[in-house]
DNA sequence: ATCGTATACGGTATCAATACCGTATAACCA
DNA sequence: TGGTTATACGGTATTGATACCGTATACGAT
């Protein structure tokens, strides 16, 4: 087999996104971002079906047939989903799926998974940091936002200083910047 | 060789995002995706610089060094940036990259491009604004963006003062936060 | 040819942000 | 029970952001 086969499939593996191939909601292969995203080692999600990525069979069910129309007429489809880690903690992602079998659309799925705001839907981020962070996006100042929430500026400061720590960024505008669409976790 | 080789490289190309892999910033390989949201034909790009597909050869420049510290230190690197269509169009896309030679993160990078805005609003973006941005999500001041770019800080005022108005935003943090996908626009 | 816009730069004034110093309470966890 | 973290607030000091004032060149459109 070819040199470029090879290269292609080492670059699967090492995206820098997560990516998986499903037959009939059941995950044939996967690369290491997307293993890593919801918290498994890569061989014990082979074969395994998507359901226990789902937060609830609730939801698994209810995504099935979502986008299933797009797919027939155009081969692709993308939304936001919240998928679920192995420890339990909801991961807000962009969903991208291209079907190869268009008149079967999830007999042969690829799909890219990108994390968004995960700290922020996740437990990482306290109901405070995400009401200030709310206020920020909105362009308020601390003076605002401390209004708004009936607190002193200088509490929210605080906030603002913690999410500047936590997030290991200079200033509200990279926060702001990560916060929109995340980056992996490092 | 093996069939999972073979069914990753498959992954790889139908993958529903664009990827593709450079060594030293020349594209060795990439997948459909990628060919299209440029508007090349995938064999014209294959052994092409990066060059042309960033808007000038300054910007091809500017973002060599770019995530260079952080790829060092965690193999990985994201951020927003715009790449040229082959008709000249303007990308805006959340780039993300992986290193497979982390001791020279250029040798053999792994990356993968979403499109972020459509073209219409990349377009009203000059190549200054562009420059600008692209400081501002990675938390720099006037100062040092001007710094970066030969400039007076005032000049980066200017165009800072120029994109709030723009955008009809307040701050730079609300700015950031409506170049993203994420936020929903009002 | 004039208008609008982008670019580039200078000064000044004001407010916001950030980083420190400090105290205090409440919750949780090992 | 002591350590950590989040919350909440005060003061102060420095830097940054933003909004004005101004000038100047360049370029494209009407």
């Amino acid at each position: 087999m070819d040199d470029l086969t090879e290269k292609m499939a080492q670059a699967f593996n090492a995206a820098p996104i997560g990516m998986a191939v499903s037959h009939h909601r059941v995950l044939s292969i996967c690369n290491t971002s997307f293993a890593e995203m919801l918290g498994y080692d890569r061989p014990d999600l082979l074969g395994q079906s998507f359901r226990i990525l789902y937060p609830s069979h609730a939801e698994f069910d209810r995504v099935r047939d979502i986008g299933l129309k797009a797919m027939e007429e155009h081969g692709s489809y993308s939304d936001e989903r919240m998928m679920r880690r192995k420890d339990g903690v909801p991961v807000w992602c962009r969903f991208r799926a291209r079907t190869l079998t268009p008149d079967d659309p999830l007999a042969h799925l690829v799909m890219s998974f990108a994390p968004i705001r995960d700290q922020l839907d996740g437990a990482q981020l306290t109901k405070r940091e995400r009401e200030v962070l709310s206020g920020l996006s909105r362009g308020m100042t601390s003076k605002e936002i401390g209004r708004e929430l009936g607190l002193s500026p200088r509490t929210i400061e605080d906030v603002r200083a913690r999410l500047l720590r936590k997030f290991e960024v200079k200033n509200t505008s990279e926060l702001l910047s990560r916060m929109s669409y995340a980056q992996p976790r490092n």
